[in-house]
DNA sequence: ACCTCCCGCCATGCT
DNA sequence: AGCATGGCGGGAGGT
């Protein structure tokens, strides 16, 4: 219905160019957009005929205007004004005059390559087209078929566009064709969430099995290890993997539940896991493989199908590149003794747990446990009762609210039209570049429009993130790497809030939002949670209706309702229940960060000793536990929504961030057992950890760039908000006062691009670490977006953005060699798993001390190549 | 030869 | 029935 409103004036091209087939291939896509707009299209919308004509640039010379245009906004409207008509024009037969009339080598030439028609491509013209954060006050809707046809794609590939997008809350389906802009306003809650659902599932563990089980079939340790994996397999299998959740945040959320159908294998589902594995490993660096493996539930590995696990590649890959055009991820690789596998590395903000928001309660995970157990177990039935669609079940009385407001929404909406398309209309047209320059266009597009849009939000406190802080003060250290490489961070970040979240804003000055997150309540599905046990319970449901409280006001009646909803869905207890217990998980986490000193301290001394099988076992029994209960599926609900309503969202959150603080728990985790962080063991657990840990917990690369700060653009890549919050700038500044960081190192940056070199020191191991990851996320920035950074740069701004990042310097982030080989966690669980590769990058030289626990040491090299 | 991953068939489910 | 979504995997471009 709705569709049909807003589709009026643009329905009929639209439906011929989309529906049909007729978009098909991108090769007709020309000729599509020139057809549709000349049948109606121009006439209707003046857009859409922009993006047509520049939809493909058939000469070269086309293409480097669609750079030009896309990084100036000003050209590309000038252009469009001008050329777009024409093209309308145009229709099919436009195409073909232009093959013809521009040069038909040329035209072949032009002819999109594979590379650029790519989804990530796509994704950056997409992304081009509407603000970081937009106005909220704005119509930010989205019409799919407006967007295929301004792009020239066909809708499948938007839709696989959207659904990562949304997966990550950035939009947000309103109805047929359309959806909501969101941008990152809510994407480091999202984040946050997500990482607290990934450390609940466990992921991190499941990480480490995964690469315990590589290494035995390397090495054919298997043995010792086969009990571990087969626990873990259970519980994976418990999981269900289950995982299949979706996780839902405020305003988000429902796309209906009615369209949700599918939602549960969905690509937006992958899209969570697959981030959640980003967030809670140490590293931070996700093989397709091991992630391909999670995802499938695959414990049982050798269940996989070939086929099966291929396609599950081929949908990582569709996702990671929507994620690498957010800057969320950077392609590198991993070498190994087998060989080099594709991996990703997270260069997004940092996350902690809590920071957010929502986070914290996740984290808390472990203490609180046993109390989102029950909760969960609350949750989950009431609240996934029903399902119909496994993954997303609202309460019913929430659903009824959300479906009453969707039915507004639509219809307001849907009113003809205006799709909005904000800025889009700017920076529509994308014409077919070259990927690299298309995304440095879009990139600094991006950048300056985050910019432009305003700090927004809140910085929210990210005190909560000092829970991060992981005990080892030389990942502080590294994670500061980027900032600097003091050690002693390491313990003030615990402490110090600071590191949390660059991202975020980690002003820590302002609670508000709340680092401690803002509530969101986890929605369980019901077969899970029926399932599952609640053994840790992730439950972590936040009450609804808490949130609803605390966003109601601003936010959106979405976000009420849907909190309203799943109150409702799930029995009150539920809620009540794991209302409470989210601060306390907060706390818990917190706490659990704070202990990070311990961790630290165990993982150290595990390093040292090399983590005895003992341990490891012990860590697999945890995570067999965990296993069991983990997958939260299940989607949370924050109730903060988005960040930037949030100062009025920021009571709750407040709330929410007092507990946390007071709350700090002992970290021992029912869980683990024997490792008593959760969050860190999970860390640590994936590897290196030792080093990585500390380092992602101390400072957060986000965080780390984002102290940068002045520019960092680089930052801002990744973290636009970081970039924008002038907060950041004070936690830099406070954290050299401090003297954690250095002044120098914030600002080192230079992209180090290639491999960075930076000696860091090997010493502390996770001090070399960080600066790795900083410099690849400087590098995977200004890499990724674009090899040609400075071209793209007719504005200054993108080189800005590149530019700044980095501060690279410190870290030499190329590939480090590292052996790895299986780094007992303090945590535990020593995993040799490949991840060290991730290690590797940041530092080299320490291996050896890690080195040689089980295994050989495997070298890994992280290479960032860039993509593409 | 392998890595990526585009492309579009076709199932699913809402209208 | 028609249409919107989107799972899925063949197969081809790139290296």
């Amino acid at each position: 219905m709705e569709n049909e409103k807003e589709n009026l004036f643009i329905e009929p091209h639209k439906r011929v160019l989309m529906k049909s087939p007729l978009k098909e291939s991108t090769k007709e896509n020309v000729a599509r957009a020139d057809l549709s707009s000349p049948n109606l299209g121009p006439l209707t919308t003046p857009t859409k005929p922009k993006e047509v004509s520049q939809g493909e640039p058939w000469t070269p010379t086309a293409n480097l205007k669609m750079l030009i245009s896309a990084v100036s906004p000003e050209i590309r409207s000038r252009d469009q004004q001008r050329g777009l008509f024409d093209n309308r024009r145009g229709l099919p037969e436009a195409k073909d005059c232009l093959h013809e009339h521009f040069f038909g080598d040329e035209y072949e030439k032009s002819q999109p390559s594979r590379k650029e028609k790519s989804l990530g491509l796509l994704c950056h013209k997409f992304l081009a087209r509407y603000p970081k954060y937009p106005n909220p006050a704005v119509n930010n809707d989205i019409c799919l078929d407006e967007v295929a046809e301004e792009l020239n794609v066909e809708r499948r590939r938007i839709y696989d566009i959207v659904n990562v997008l949304e997966s990550l809350h950035m939009v947000s389906r309103l109805a047929k064709n359309r959806y909501t802009w969101h941008g990152r306003h809510n994407l480091n809650k999202t984040l946050g969430t997500l990482k607290s659902v990934g450390e609940e599932n466990k992921y991190a563990e499941q990480i480490m099995m995964i690469k315990k089980k590589e290494y035995e079939q390397e090495f054919d340790f298997i043995k010792s290890y086969s009990i571990e994996d087969h626990v873990v397999k259970s519980n994976t299998g418990q999981n269900g993997h289950t995982e299949m959740c979706f996780v839902e945040l405020p305003g988000v959320e429902f796309r209906a539940a009615s369209v949700n159908s599918r939602k549960d294998k969905s690509l937006r589902v992958m899209s969570q896991k697959f981030v959640m594995l980003f967030l809670v490993s140490t590293p931070q660096i996700v093989s397709l493989e091991i992630a391909a493996k999670i995802l499938i539930g695959e414990d049982h590995v050798e269940d996989l199908d070939k086929s099966k696990f291929k396609t599950k590649i081929r949908r990582l890959y569709d996702i990671a590149n929507v994620l690498s055009s957010l800057d969320l991820i950077k392609k590198v690789h991993v070498t190994e003794e087998r060989g080099r596998k594709p991996a990703f590395k997270w260069t997004g903000p940092e996350i902690s747990p809590s920071t957010s928001g929502s986070s914290p309660v996740i984290t808390s995970a472990i203490s609180d446990l046993e109390m989102r157990r029950s909760a969960k177990e609350n949750c989950a039935k009431n609240l996934f009762s029903t399902r119909g669609k496994p993954n997303f079940t609202r309460h019913p009385s929430l659903i009824k609210l959300v479906k009453s407001i969707e039915s507004d929404r639509r219809k307001i909406n849907s009113a003809p039209s205006s799709p909005v398309k904000n800025k889009a209309e700017s920076s529509q047209n994308s014409p077919p570049f070259p990927n690299k320059m298309a995304q440095l266009a879009a990139i600094c597009k991006m950048q300056l429009e985050e910019q432009s849009s305003e700090p927004r939000k809140k910085v929210k406190v990210q005190l909560a993130r000092s829970r991060h802080y992981k005990p080892v003060a030389p990942l502080d250290a590294s994670a500061n790497a980027e900032l600097e490489m003091s050690p002693s961070l390491i313990q003030p970040l615990g402490v110090v809030p600071l590191v949390p979240s660059p991202l975020s804003p980690a002003v820590p000055v302002i609670l508000p939002q709340a680092p401690s997150g803002p509530s969101y309540a986890i929605y369980l599905q019901p077969a899970q949670a029926q399932t599952m046990a609640p053994p840790q319970g992730l439950s972590p449901a936040v009450c609804p209706s808490y949130c609803s409280q605390v966003t109601g006001a601003k936010d959106s009646t979405d976000a009420t309702t849907k909190a309203t909803r799943d109150a409702t869905k799930s029995s009150g207890p539920c809620r009540c229940e794991s209302l409470l217990p989210a601060p306390e998980r907060q706390g818990a986490k917190n706490q659990t960060r704070e202990a990070p000193g311990e961790r630290g301290s165990k993982r150290s001394s595990l390093f040292e000793d090399c983590v005895s099988k003992k341990k490891y076992k012990e860590d697999l029994k945890g995570l067999d536990s965990v296993a069991a209960t983990l997958f939260p599926s299940g989607y949370l609900i924050p109730l903060t929504q988005c960040s930037s309503l949030g100062a009025e969202s920021i009571l709750s959150n407040k709330e929410s961030s007092g507990t946390l603080s007071p709350n700090h728990r002992l970290y021992s985790s029912p869980i683990a057992g024997v490792i008593p962080v959760t969050s860190s063991e999970l860390t640590a657990v994936n590897f290196p950890s030792f080093h990585v840990t500390p380092l992602k917990l101390m400072v957060s690369p986000t965080s780390v760039a984002a102290i940068p700060g002045g520019n960092s653009p680089a930052l801002a890549s990744s973290h636009p908000i970081a970039i924008q919050n002038p907060s950041s700038a004070i936690v830099n500044f406070t954290l050299q006062h401090l003297g954690l960081i250095s002044p120098s190192v914030q600002m080192s940056a230079s992209p180090g691009p290639g491999t960075g070199t930076i000696p860091v020191s090997p010493k502390i191991e996770a001090v070399s670490i960080i600066p790795e990851n900083a410099g690849s996320q400087h590098r995977r920035v200004t890499g990724s977006d674009s090899p040609v950074p400075g071209q793209s740069q007719p504005n200054g701004q993108s080189v800005t953005m590149t530019g700044t990042q980095q501060p690279v310097p410190v870290t030499p982030k190329g590939s480090h060699l590292v052996a790895e080989s299986f780094f007992r966690t303090p945590g535990g669980p020593t995993k040799p798993t490949g991840l060290s590769c991730v290690d590797f990058d940041g530092a080299g030289a320490d291996k050896t001390s890690f080195g040689s626990l089980f295994v050989p040491q495997r070298k890994l090299e992280v290479s960032t190549e860039d993509v593409h």
